[in-house]
DNA sequence: GAAATTTGACCATA
DNA sequence: TATGGTCAAATTTC
């Protein structure tokens, strides 16, 4: 029962983040088309962030709370032992060099979903990250490299990746990230504006693209290939944001969640309003924010910008 | 001298 | 016991 009263709270709670984003970034689109002001438009876009960042806290914790409840018995010895029933937080029994090890074990083998990606180059995605270990690995020309979050211990943030050269391809890399950032670094307004490069990044986070025909194509690609089972426009909502429906049939005040059984958790807002239904004939682009949210990480990676 | 990287060692897991 | 993830001392860079 605590469990479904804190799914409403959390979801409440979620609503009104993305609200706040819609908000601002309302806000930020008109900054931007009628002022051209960067220092107010990257105070928005730390607002933004700081929006989005905690929707992504709600969904993770939520999701995380989801998997314990749902984890076998013969799975539960992987769990961490601060989260099993007999150790509470901040009374952890350390007492012999085995529970020591123990702990520090558990630190290292992580439980949470890892992000992978193939990437070209390895471009600044908005985190700084510190270099903690190399590896080679078995049957691979290529070592592995580890990084953490260069805030690790300032701020606690649990972030890490590995990079590998892919053997098959050597010019391009696989990074896995897990966990997700909790540090407070804002990446540069350039870079937060972005969108996929390419149909095969299955990820893309935000998106003011102003191309209606190029608008979808990446998302369309990573949104369904995901769902066991394509909900219908009925089974979600009548202000849907759906991504393979002409813009112009869609509402300019969209809001979208759809948490799968098994799957990453996505989420879309759609914002802004369609050339020919808008009344306001200054408004004349589509102006989009997406968002998508993958279990149990935030992945602001790969960030390209793009020019309005 | 501080920060970042390198690299051998340690340890749990399969 | 081989393997991979992490630690931490040594080394390098700025």
């Amino acid at each position: 029962m605590e469990i479904i009263n804190s799914s409403v709270v959390d979801m409440r709670r979620l609503i009104e983040e993305l609200n706040c984003g819609k908000k601002f970034t309302n806000e930020l689109r008109d900054l931007i088309k009628k002022h051209n002001n960067i220092m107010l438009a990257e105070d928005l876009v730390g607002k933004i962030m700081t929006s989005f960042s905690k929707t992504l806290s709600i969904l993770s914790s939520s999701v995380e709370l989801h998997q314990f409840s749902q984890v076998s018995s013969c799975e539960k010895s992987s769990i961490p032992s601060c989260l099993s029933s007999n150790c509470t937080i901040g009374s952890c029994k350390t007492s012999s060099l085995k529970d020591v090890n123990q702990e520090r074990c558990n630190k290292r083998r992580k439980i949470s979903a890892a992000t992978i990606k193939e990437v070209s180059t390895l471009v600044d995605d908005g985190h700084v990250w510190r270099k903690y270990g190399q590896k080679e690995i078995l049957n691979s020309p290529h070592p592995r490299n580890y990084y953490r979050c260069t805030y690790k211990f300032d701020q606690g943030c649990e972030a890490t990746k590995q990079v590998q050269k892919i053997q098959e391809n050597p010019s391009r890399f696989s990074i896995t990230y897990q966990g997700h950032h909790t540090c407070k670094i804002y990446p540069p307004i350039s870079q937060i504006l972005f969108e996929s490069s390419t149909n095969e990044d299955s990820s893309m986070l935000l998106s003011f693209n102003s191309n209606t025909n190029n608008y979808y194509q990446p998302y369309v690609h990573s949104f369904h290939s995901t769902y066991k089972q394509e909900p219908t426009k009925e089974e979600i909502s009548p202000n849907c944001f759906y991504p393979n429906v002409d813009q112009s049939q869609s509402s300019s005040k969209s809001g979208y969640f759809q948490p799968s059984d098994d799957g990453p958790i996505r989420a879309a807002l759609s914002l802004g309003s369609s050339d020919h239904r808008a009344n306001d004939s200054s408004c004349t682009t589509n102006c989009s924010l997406e968002m998508e949210m993958m279990l149990g990480s935030v992945d602001f990676v790969d960030l390209i910008p793009f020019d309005f």
